[in-house]
DNA sequence: TGTCTTATTTGCGCCAGCGCAAAGAGGGAT
DNA sequence: ATCCCTCTTTGCGCTGGCGCAAATAAGACA
């Protein structure tokens, strides 16, 4: 497979990007194969390389010392993630990514970018308004879980995840396909499976939702917007 | 009161500034008093401004839409906060802050530190390393609150608040005395001012704080890390 | 010193959500 | 077509923690 380093400008942080850099980039890249339930990085690795995800979907996850976890984040195509190494210099990895599919992603070294960065003001601005997002995400969840009840939660989790990572599905309008399992849902919305498969049966009951293996139909998205703000019932 | 430009270097994203820079930035500012209880800002607001704490202590929070509330970070002197205004132009405040104690803070605007960032390659890194910070500590919070008992949660709450802004006490080694209502813990910690009552009391009686109005007195640390890590019982 | 306000404690009842366990369903491999 | 593995569903019982309400304590202010 062969990376068009013009493709790289999908990236967000390299919007701005010249095609120099860009080839550049990419020259000092290696494109690693990551099977589906198979792992770029741990927690507590140190960060020593960056990625750019070049297909595929994959998730940022967090496990307390029993094991338990929580996912952080999904990360879709042309994404970049694991970069918080280029800005510490001895950083290490503070959660684990997962293949949630076959991936494919461009793995550079986190020094690349921490030099690239003196140099060049855009890549500054681009991740600062990356990160900026990842806080007032993180800020968000966070109250919801302290201050929502699980089916509001579920309902702004799996929201976002069709934002994210979902694919608009059949020639239908609304509809959007998500390939989640109930264990995905839980560990992003901070629950169990059980409550998970619970609350999306009632919706299926309702219409709102269409779900099978390893999968999940949205196809009243008006619907969970109003039990997200609690104007259901 | 006068600042004097080289206090700044006690924040974080400026240790490396030149003493020109500093001055710059104090003759930017104006230097606003805000009373205990009393808002810098308030979620949804145009982030026109941000803030350096001069003296006092302040606490970012975050509103549901029924007004149930979440702390998301304390400040303490010399921190800066509401910056996420100077890298998106057209930012609002995702949180609100309010004044702890009686605070002073040099308010600066967002354009003057967005165009600041621009030609100084310190204030890129500076402020992305604090950004890192937030996500790391946003990111171990939403796990906590997603995986951990309460008792577990409140610890680990007072443990972080002590270290932030924890004054030692007394002549003793390791005490540590915090000014915070149950209510400031309460929503640090995402559970209820009975919840945290109740444990607060269990830990007084097992003699590891000592508790007062609006005030906690770690007594033994150790036994409150136990906790955290639940090597108790 | 007495009054008023606000913070804290604690008894009590309740219920949302957890999690076991067992049954059911989907899909890949041979 | 069948086996097998993994994911999902759902009944059931339990309990951690919520939150009301009432009592108590600690300051603030006159």
């Amino acid at each position: 497979m062969k990376i068009d380093p013009s493709d790289l400008r999908r990236v967000s942080v390299f919007k701005e990007a010249t095609d120099d850099d860009l080839s550049l980039f990419v020259e000092n890249s290696i494109l690693r194969m990551v099977e589906e339930g198979e792992f770029f990085f741990f927690q507590g690795d140190p960060a020593k390389y960056f990625y750019i995800l070049v297909s595929g979907k994959a998730k940022l996850l967090q496990s307390n010392p029993a094991g338990q976890q929580v996912n952080l984040r999904t990360i879709n195509e042309w994404q970049m993630f694991g970069a918080l190494g280029a800005v510490r210099p001895d950083a290490i990895y503070p959660a684990t990514a997962q293949a949630l599919e076959p991936c494919t992603a461009l793995a550079i070294e986190s020094v690349f970018l921490h030099d690239a960065l003196q140099t060049r003001p855009y890549l500054n601005f681009g991740l600062m308004q990356l990160m900026t997002g990842y806080i007032q995400e993180m800020q968000e969840r966070y109250r919801e879980l302290a201050t929502e009840r699980v089916e509001r939660r579920i309902a702004l989790t799996v929201l976002r995840l069709a934002a994210q990572i979902g694919k608009r599905s059949g020639g239908e309008e609304t509809m959007v396909e998500l390939p989640l399992s109930r264990q995905d849902v839980a560990e992003a919305s901070g629950t169990t499976i059980y409550t998970v498969s619970r609350v999306l049966s009632d919706w299926e009951r309702r219409g709102l939702v269409e779900t099978g293996r390893e999968r999940v139909l949205i196809k009243n998205p008006h619907g969970l917007v109003q039990i997200s703000e609690g104007l259901d019932q």
